[in-house]
DNA sequence: TTGCTCCTCACGTCACGTGAGGTGGC
DNA sequence: TTGCTCCTCACGTCACGTGAGGTGGC
């Protein structure tokens, strides 16, 4: 017997419809313009996880708050992308800096150790604004 | 007598809007939606820097070959000039690594030093790819 | 005067969202 | 059977680009 939710975090469409108050036509119309791509079950029915749906609220931000349009939508993903993979690149980096580094730098400049603590916090950029663009 | 153009790198609507075939209502518009800010003459006529045409090639290809509407380009371009003050802090961070510690890492850990090289050149990114949204 | 500039108003086109209509599987 | 799913086709609305029309300064 089916439900509207399959398992734990995966969803049918007119569940997520719901959740979000949004046509099901419009989830199956960004899946045709590749904004999301859930799973199916073997008989063709779409499964949402959680990790669409967080895209999802991504997309419904753009899309109803600041009227982005698809393709731009489309560029906005693939920037954040990029920016997320720019960051954990940093992050790696600056882990490697701390780890290897710290320890001598302590010893002959105390200082310098501050001025790489704050640049860590600065590096975690997710999402752009939710400005209205009026 | 006035001319289409006004100083070196500095264009009138119309010189603009011949050079990328634009018409001058649509960089109106433009400008309206808070995507350009030329300056003015003092009668009030627009000015076009190189630094504006620049920022008009980044919008044309948003607009013209990728479909983005005009909310998408704007939060396009602050991505865009968030991105590139990422990239100066990371630059400026990867400046004081090496100018402070490099030599330091060279005695004890002579690779090292090559870890750090190649991540400084990854670190340069501008605009999103040119590719077509079907 | 000429050829530019400024502005506002209005229209055609197209993308997006939504609805209808018919199908099929659990 | 019921209530979901799938799909395609079509329509209304709105944003974007463009044109017209009237103004003013170099």
């Amino acid at each position: 017997m089916p439900t509207k939710r399959k398992s734990k975090g995966a969803y049918m469409i007119s569940a997520v419809a719901e959740m979000y108050e949004i046509h099901p036509q419009t989830l199956r119309l960004y899946e045709r313009e590749g904004l999301l791509k859930p799973s199916r079950t073997m008989g063709n029915t779409r499964l949402y996880t959680d990790e669409d749906l967080e895209r999802l609220e991504f997309i419904l931000n753009l899309a109803r708050d600041l009227g982005v349009n698809i393709a731009g939508i489309a560029i906005i993903l693939q920037m954040r992308e990029r920016m997320e993979e720019m960051n954990r690149q940093t992050q790696r980096f600056v882990d490697y800096v701390r780890s290897e580094m710290i320890g001598r730098m302590q010893q002959s400049y105390p200082a310098a150790g501050a001025a790489i603590v704050p640049m860590r916090r600065r590096t975690i950029v997710e999402a752009p604004e939710p400005e209205r663009q009026h």
